[in-house]
DNA sequence: AAATAAAATTGATCTATATCAATTAGAATT
DNA sequence: AATTCTAATTGATATAGATCAATTTTATTT
């Protein structure tokens, strides 16, 4: 319980050497395989996950079978069904992992006790949130505005990183198009140059 | 200073008379003109804004000149271009009134000094995001899960009384569809029925 | 109430992207 | 190293929804 946790948190708040020992009592690890599911459509989410170690994706499957990436979470991030973490109802994402991961993870109930004790920690959410919201935002006018290279591109420069660590049909379901698409707009892209 | 404001707020945290009366004293209200702007696309957002009275919407404009909704905003909700009004960027979004609104306005300096000064506003925004966030994540998965139609559907039901409010032009461009589109779409239904 | 402007509808046509099918390249497993 | 499975590429074709243009309906302004 460690570095990568505390680093990020110490990003937005400050805290005590008492609020960290606090805080860490919260948590329980967790490792996942390559491919193991952290939570699957239907069951309630009991967990909010924070990931210390790896990379996980959530995504929802329509009726047809074909899945929907929803978002990518690597070292630093958070993830969870949002809706039914919170609200008990049952989960619409799958989230599994991409690579072998490690995990630091809260229920609910410890979720709200660690706010009400440590009420920095609703400032830290508040902030993360805050920026989740922003990023999410950009995500929806780059679906409604841009064409499908334009979304590509874009996401290239964003986040250059973890699209390395991502395949290309899993990077194609995330901006909405068809992995043919996608493939097809490299090579355009490609053959400009 | 009002009941919609605190009723809002009060749904989700406690307060004291005295905070009540603190929280108060930052804010500013304005009142707005059926099609006045709020915010202009470039200019920075100086303001995060409480909707007590009318209804606002928040769009971009893309390079061939064509809006594109990124979200409503009537009695209740919260308005702003976040990601300007948090980092001091330009606002890539416009804000105006759809129809004669009451506004009650924080700038980005008083909000800092409100959370720090009365700690529990930052939870009712931690709450309030996150709750956002599920709102987003889900329009998000429509977007890329379902066809114009479903969207349409989705939209109507999820939100039946802010729709009737709203020109159908301005719901196609939220959904992401072409004006014409949502026409025919309606056509369709009702003729299914 | 008349005049003007804006929004919604309808038809005809076009296009970006999906879908289907086959092939090749790369990973993972034995 | 050989085999099996999965992902990526490429070509041919189909389609949902966009675009363009004309018309009607509904708001707004004078």
């Amino acid at each position: 319980m460690d570095t990568v946790f505390f680093s990020h948190i110490l990003a937005k708040v400050s805290l005590s050497e008492e609020e960290k020992n606090s805080i860490k009592t919260f948590f329980v690890s967790k490792k996942l395989r390559k491919r193991q599911y952290l939570l699957q459509e239907g069951d309630i989410c009991k967990y909010l996950s924070f990931v210390e170690k790896g990379l996980l994706r959530s995504y929802n499957i329509d009726e047809k079978g074909e899945e929907h990436m929803n978002m990518f979470a690597c070292e630093g991030w958070w993830i969870s069904d949002m809706n039914s973490f919170l609200s008990g109802e049952k989960a619409v994402f799958n989230i599994d992992a991409i690579e072998e991961s490690e995990l630091l993870m809260i229920t609910l109930e410890d979720f709200e006790e660690m706010t009400l004790k440590i009420p920095v920690m609703d400032r830290y959410f508040r902030i993360l949130f805050q920026n989740s919201l922003v990023t999410k935002e950009r995500r929806l006018v780059s679906s409604n505005t841009h064409t499908a290279e334009e979304k590509y591109i874009e996401l290239m420069e964003s986040n250059p990183a973890i699209i390395q660590r991502i395949p290309q049909n899993l990077i194609a379901s995330y901006i909405g198009i068809a992995p043919e698409t996608l493939s097809r707009i490299k090579k355009n892209i490609a053959s400009r140059k």
